[in-house]
DNA sequence: GCCTGCCCAC
């Protein structure tokens, strides 16, 4: 073995807790560094890999997902050894694999002369992690019935995390009962696998008999629960989970508070995210950079920005991703002008921005209408910042070429556009159409998305609205009848709002509240106010070809509108009111949420699929584009 | 000696 130049004791100390935990390092003439190598230097020095450690070496590559470095070591790795016959062999087969290059992988291991257990398991693993289920699965079989070979456990982790892929039940199942004739039910490991193969497959039941059925439950296992909880939609449950899991004593991790910090946004409760701000508080963990981006997210999400800004100003050493969480809070609250300036902050104290944070700050000079701004961050972030320009960030700038009414700029830009345009991408330019009333260009572009994905509604009712703006009633209602036919079960608008601890829920018309009449009459109140003060419906976002008086009175019971006049009613007055939709706000709505604001005196804050709206004094934070 | 379950945040 030959020996490594000038690495010191801690250098090797370092190698051997990066090796642990998979982080990506690198040898470096001055012994082991995290900063990857150039790919001159990599041959240069390629001299000073032993065998031993280029083995270690590619178990880093594995975390930083860069098939050359896998490639360099490879050539090294046939110049030093032997690897046919060695575990270097394995390893290279593995991380092929989980790199995403199954057919490197595979023409590796086909030419491996001795191929045991562990070949078998590199292979299979590889492809389990990388998601090629049905690679995965023929290697097992062939494994199996061809080569006759006895799976261990560790085939049966790879095969169960590789089958908790949609469509791949069928195939666990039967390997369930096979590896439960080996007697490998025993391991704590393999039944977590079970449990999220089942609960990922939305087999909640079995998964939660497997759960009960152990001996003793371990962090993983709990984590697993609370996870497919998650993941299911039922984040009540899964919050359930985590108080039953406290109850019995055992201490949470990292994994546990994503998961719960995850459900907590789906449930959409904001007292609830201040008791788990709480618990993370009281154990001490908020040094974690990891957990505390996620609350922040979580913040911001909720629509408490400040809460976000507070969690990131006392992050210790923010990374990258804590830096763009921030940028994307601004971002999505429309406060472009604090998301250029904390991107300014960034690069000064030599922070990295990635591809994910120019996505943020482009779409953060979109949502506040800074224009050139954004045209000129879009120019320079490959030149000056060296971060490739990618689908979303083209997706970005036609909305924000929308935005300024440059509608045929937009279109230029997405033909010249290096890849294939997206849903998204048109989505953006359909919207710019149907704010500017553009019924010719809206009409080419919507024909193009419903090819793209026909059952989209959104689609349709972007390109009927367009029509009834224009007044083109009979177009409209063609639209509309299309959309009858391809899409026929449309999700109904909801908008929430919470009080107490609770979340309630208004559809549009909608009596169901035990104080409907109140709400009704507080709305009733709300609009007369506002028509005094020279507020008119804005009807062509009805989406019912009906006469001008039956229009108005479905626009006034709108969900946001019954969700606004409930929580005005009950919510603390000092506070903002705020409220979720499930689809983008309506026009009207939004024209409304200005006028109470102005009237009621009170911040209205209404979050949709896309971004929050602010309402303050007659003005919404989105400049009426959106 | 190698291969291994949950969450992996923007």
């Amino acid at each position: 073995m030959r020996k490594v130049a000038s690495c010191s004791a801690l250098s090797f100390s370092n190698f051997y807790t990066n090796c642990a935990q998979r982080k990506p390092f690198f040898l470096s003439r001055k012994g082991l560094s995290n900063v990857i190598p150039s790919r001159s230097s990599l041959e240069l020095h390629s001299h000073l890999y032993s065998d031993w450690l280029v083995s270690a070496l590619i178990v880093g590559v594995n975390s930083c997902s860069r098939v050359f470095y896998c490639q360099a070591f490879h050539a090294r790795v046939i110049k030093s050894v032997n690897y046919r016959h060695g575990f270097v062999g394995d390893q290279l087969v593995s991380n092929y694999a989980r790199l995403g290059y199954p057919e490197y992988a595979q023409n590796l291991f086909d030419e491996m002369p001795n191929k045991d257990l562990v070949s078998w398991n590199s292979l299979i693993s590889g492809l389990s992690r990388s998601r090629f289920t049905t690679k995965c699965l023929s290697a097992f079989c062939k494994m199996r019935f061809e080569m006759g070979m006895q799976p261990n456990y560790v085939t049966f982790l790879s095969i169960f995390s590789a089958c908790s892929d949609e469509g791949a039940l069928s195939e666990g199942k039967c390997i369930h009962g096979f590896a439960m004739k080996l007697g490998m039910l025993n391991d704590v490991k393999i039944v977590n696998a079970l449990i999220n193969m089942y609960g990922k497959s939305g087999y909640l039941h079995e998964a939660c008999r497997l759960f009960k059925a152990m001996l003793l439950q371990n962090l993983v296992s709990w984590n697993s629960m609370i996870a497919v909880y998650t993941q299911n939609g039922l984040a009540e449950e899964s919050m359930g989970i985590f108080i039953m899991m406290r109850r019995a004593g055992v201490e949470f991790d990292q994994a546990t508070m994503l998961t719960v910090l995850q459900a907590c946004e789906n449930l959409g409760v904001r007292n609830l995210a201040g008791s788990i701000h709480g618990l993370i508080l009281s154990f001490g963990i908020t040094a974690n950079v990891t957990i505390a981006t996620a609350l922040l997210n979580l913040y911001s999400k909720l629509g408490c920005l400040h809460a976000s800004s507070k969690v990131f100003g006392e992050i210790i050493d923010p990374d990258n991703v804590a830096w763009t969480a921030m940028l994307a809070g601004y971002a999505v609250h429309g406060h472009g002008k604090d998301a250029i300036k904390l991107f300014q902050i960034m690069v000064k104290k030599g922070v990295q921005p990635d591809h994910v944070t120019f996505t943020h700050l482009l779409s953060a000079c979109s949502h506040s209408g800074l224009v050139n701004e954004g045209k000129r961050y879009f120019k320079i972030m490959s030149e000056v910042y060296g971060v490739e320009r990618k689908l979303d960030h083209y997706s970005c700038m036609v909305d924000l070429l929308g935005r300024s009414g440059h509608l045929s700029d937009a279109y230029d830009l997405i033909r010249c556009m290096p890849m294939e345009p997206t849903s998204g991408v048109w989505g953006a330019l359909l919207n710019a159409c149907r704010v500017y009333g553009n019924t010719e260009l809206g009409k080419e572009v919507a024909e193009r998305l419903f090819s793209l994905d026909p059952s989209d509604a959104r689609n349709y009712i972007m390109l009927s609205n367009i029509y009834s703006s224009a007044g083109l009633w009979r177009e409209a209602s063609e639209v509309r009848a299309l959309l009858k036919e391809r899409s026929p079960y449309r999700t109904p608008g909801c908008s929430f709002v919470e009080h107490g601890n609770k979340i309630y829920r208004f559809v549009v018309g909608d009596r169901s509240h035990p104080q409907a009449e109140r709400i009704y009459n507080k709305l009733e109140e709300l609009i007369g106010k506002i028509r005094k003060a020279g507020f008119m419906s804005k009807t062509e976002f009805v989406l019912h070809d009906v006469d001008e008086e039956v229009k108005e009175n479905m626009i006034n019971q709108h969900s946001e509108k019954l969700a606004m006049a409930f929580g005005l009613l009950v919510t603390d007055a000092a506070m903002p009111l705020i409220i979720t939709k499930n689809l983008r706000i309506c026009g009207d709505c939004h024209s409304m949420a200005k006028a109470v604001s102005l009237i009621e005196r009170r911040t209205i804050i209404i979050r949709d699929p896309k971004r929050f709206h602010h309402f303050c004094n007659g003005l919404c934070s989105c400049g009426d584009y959106w």
